[in-house]
DNA sequence: AACCTTGCTGGAACGCCGTTCCAGTGTGCT
DNA sequence: AGCACACTGGAACGGCGTTCCAGCAAGGTT
């Protein structure tokens, strides 16, 4: 859109500011600085500029940071959303999304945020057409999809949570996991008796393969809905 | 502990500050005013004193946001979490707190917030003991009671998300629930075919129910794993 | 060539926040 | 009587999101 009136010149400027630089920044700073570095003032030297110019491409910081968001979500949706079979096919959606989550532990905060937005529906629209390819009954659709969105969620919620204060106290995530894993074994034996019995098991697992587990599970309960009994 | 020296006084002063007091005023605070309603400024202003004082008392604003939740957390952990079956018991535990957040919207966002700590581990509990008395097998108990504390918190979070956005624009639930519903039928019939056609599914939906589905859908899954098939 | 409109800029300023500082106060102990 | 000290509350600090507005460079109009 516009640029280039007729005349020669190809750029009037080194680098207008634009929405999308301005996203494009966001989503640097928030991944470097971690969600409070994204500030109206650091962005705005961030574009050499100043704050009031930014206001003038974005309403606001709730929308600046929907729209990284979404940028970040649809991303991860449009790569590798498929699979043989659909159980796959989920397993490789919420995958996705962890591992956009992972890699920007800022949207797991941002997701459980926001109502019904661009990014969730996203999502639960990737899923749903999977269960739909499960054979799941019409009726079922709506909880099937939104059981495994909210399970996503919730993980993502807590991973961005772990990201937060390992990052805080800059431990690994190894040392982290270490670390919450003594402080239950160290528990009442009787208020946390359960708690404790899986303290071991927190800290020896996979954050990946655990959230698979998960999705199995709920594929599992799926599963059983359909009439159809699933192989193991 | 401490107060009636060993004269008569009974209290030294009207009320003096407590932190217990300010706990219990900053949940009135959150309940009636939102989560950005919760100021130290403000909270000064109902307890009668100034910002300072509260500083005596209590760490910060997270460390009062935690003792909030924990607070409301702690009581519906403490009402009825028991059932006939385990089966029950954990339909129980979860509707615990899925009806606490709904009475306090703030600690659904609380909760995906804070990382494995006394409010979560509360909740992780109750859920593995029911778990364990589901007859999983011990390698799967972690799984299993994360994968449903995963769903509540994601649900959680998600019910606070709603609340906060029905309040903004004072609707009810209902009314809410009929615009989402609306909007969904109106996207991009390729973009969304699964979305749109579960619109209706959603119109009509109980939200309790709805969650208890998706527990139920779970707690299916986790029968799969203990080899015994669930009666219907 | 001179003017004006208009899309856009960026720095100053406003009000509110969490937090810190500290002079003061009332009580119990010696 | 005097002291120590737990506790109070108001003032002040730095930083935030947001608003305001004087300025500017390009394009179109005359």
């Amino acid at each position: 859109m516009a640029a280039a009136t007729r005349k020669s010149r190809p750029e009037r400027r080194e680098e207008p500011l634009s929405r999308e630089r301005i996203v494009e920044a966001a989503i640097e700073l928030l991944d470097t600085a971690g969600e409070a570095g994204l500030t109206f003032r650091a962005l705005a030297q961030r574009l050499a500029t100043g704050p009031g110019a930014i206001y003038w491409h974005v309403t606001g910081k709730d929308e600046l940071l929907g729209a990284a968001t979404e940028a970040v979500v649809a991303d991860a949706m449009a790569a590798g959303v498929t699979g043989p079979t659909p159980r796959d096919a989920v397993r490789s959606v919420a995958l996705g999304v962890f591992d956009a989550i992972d890699a920007h532990p800022w949207i797991g905060t941002q997701l459980a945020r926001a109502p019904a937005q661009s990014p969730l529906l996203r999502i639960f629209e990737h899923l749903g057409r999977q269960v739909q390819a499960l054979g799941v009954p019409h009726a079922a659709h709506f909880t099937a999809a939104s059981t495994l969105l909210n399970y996503v969620l919730g993980v993502g919620g807590q991973n961005a949570a772990n990201a937060r204060s390992s990052q805080r106290q800059d431990t690994t995530r190894a040392e982290f996991l270490g670390e919450v894993s003594t402080a239950w074994s160290n528990l009442d034996p009787e208020e946390y008796a359960f708690t404790r019995s899986v303290a071991g098991q927190l800290r020896d697992h996979d954050d990946r393969e655990e959230f698979l587990a998960g999705i199995d599970l709920i594929l599992a309960g799926i599963a059983g809905i359909t009439g159809v009994t699933a192989r193991p």
